[in-house]
DNA sequence: ACTTCATGTAATGGGCATTAACATGAGTCC
DNA sequence: GGACTCATGTTAATGCCCATTACATGAAGT
């Protein structure tokens, strides 16, 4: 044997999505881990399908037995980003608890909290250019992702007169842009971009408490 | 003779930035050019260094005599993007002429439209993950181009009473930050990305206002 | 035990980066 | 004007690495 045994996945049961009969190790896993490494080492477009076998311990034609070619892997990296992504801002966003204003911020900080923890899975996301509708489940699990967005933000236009409210629409897209755009251009992991006066969480607070006021809802509000 | 002789260049005297006397075409014009074309076909990444010199018509190693590697042209390519983006900036800005509002307005659509008429120039940029401090001139580029957004971000906050007036670099971050996060996600020409209920320029326009007014400024003023 | 399927391996062909040695034409200096 | 020199490009060669197709192999099912 000259491939050794993988990398500490030992040769359990099989954990994955399989049915359940798996033959060595839980070599998909192992390679979606492998495609996150080396994304953080060398960005979504910095190593090779055969980089991933080595990195995983098996012979260069193994993940083929996994996916068709390397894009299919990045996609599952980006779909797998995806779902955690939403769970997390779930998480974060938690119904509005316990004030609405509180679980907003709270939902932003998450978001750019997400892209410096995970900078992998968010540049396989966003950066690598994986196009949405390749799987459906891909597109699906992105959307899941906004949708939380979008549903704080209901909630917020909710509570501004019924006059001059919002579309709940536009202003989840706003706030994505904002903190997309922050995320992007400052909050990488990479300490290679631009330098900024104040942690790109303060900026981002600051941005959201000033478009806030700007649709007239007051600081208070919501409480 | 093999290899042909470039694509459409002719034997003009050399405009580029050579002193005066190119022997054949300008190749490094050609390089560049072949970059931006390969950038908008396949991404930042999906091209060689051997491609571009095939795209210029030239042998594999020809490229070598103005670029140490792909990774040098491609900073190249940056550099140049940062200052037609520079460019572009100040002649929208226009020094705030006819009235703030306006020029404003102008700016971030001019940041819009920069995104979408040169894809490329804008994925070398931002998405390409070339280092801003490998060429000085490189960091001073882009540094030109966020200093026309400050500008402008001065005078509008000069606006304002001075009691309670914002940082003008907090300003310009924000703006920055929510154009580039629009420009991100949904103005690019790949139209790969996601599915918009209104233009993006409207997108833009509508949180700038809202932005602004958050800020205390009102829809008139400047004028 | 035989079949079958999932899983990996060995081997092959091709392309790319990179370098060194050679060719060529434009200006330069007497 | 003619030889010199340098920038620019070509040819050729080397080594690496990748993707991908036939072939092997071990575990489960009957």
């Amino acid at each position: 044997m000259k491939w050794g045994k993988g990398s500490g996945l030992g040769a359990g049961h099989g954990g994955g999505q399989g049915p359940r009969g798996y033959h060595h190790g839980d070599l998909k896993e192992a390679l979606v881990r492998a495609a996150l490494e080396l994304i953080a080492e060398k960005g979504p477009a910095g190593f090779t399908f055969a980089d991933a076998a080595r990195w995983a311990g098996v012979s260069p034609a193994a993940p083929y037995r996994h996916f068709r070619d390397r894009d299919e892997l990045l996609a599952d990296v980006a779909r797998r980003g995806f779902e955690q992504f939403t769970l997390a801002l779930s998480k974060a966003w938690d119904d509005g608890k316990p004030d609405l204003m509180t679980a907003f911020d709270r939902l932003g900080k998450s978001y750019l909290d997400f892209a410096k923890r995970e900078p992998s899975y968010y540049s396989a996301m966003f950066e690598a250019g994986v196009p949405l509708d390749t799987d459906p489940n891909m597109r699906a699990a992105s959307e899941a992702a906004f949708a939380v967005l979008r549903a704080a933000a209901e909630k917020l236009v909710a509570l501004m007169p019924p006059k001059g409210r919002p579309p709940a629409l536009m202003v989840a897209l706003h706030v994505w842009s904002m903190t997309h755009g922050i995320a992007s251009l400052f909050s990488r992991g990479d300490a290679a971009r631009r330098a900024l006066p104040m942690p790109p969480e303060d900026l981002l607070e600051a941005a959201v408490l000033i478009y806030l006021r700007g649709l007239g809802l007051e600081p208070g509000a919501g409480r």
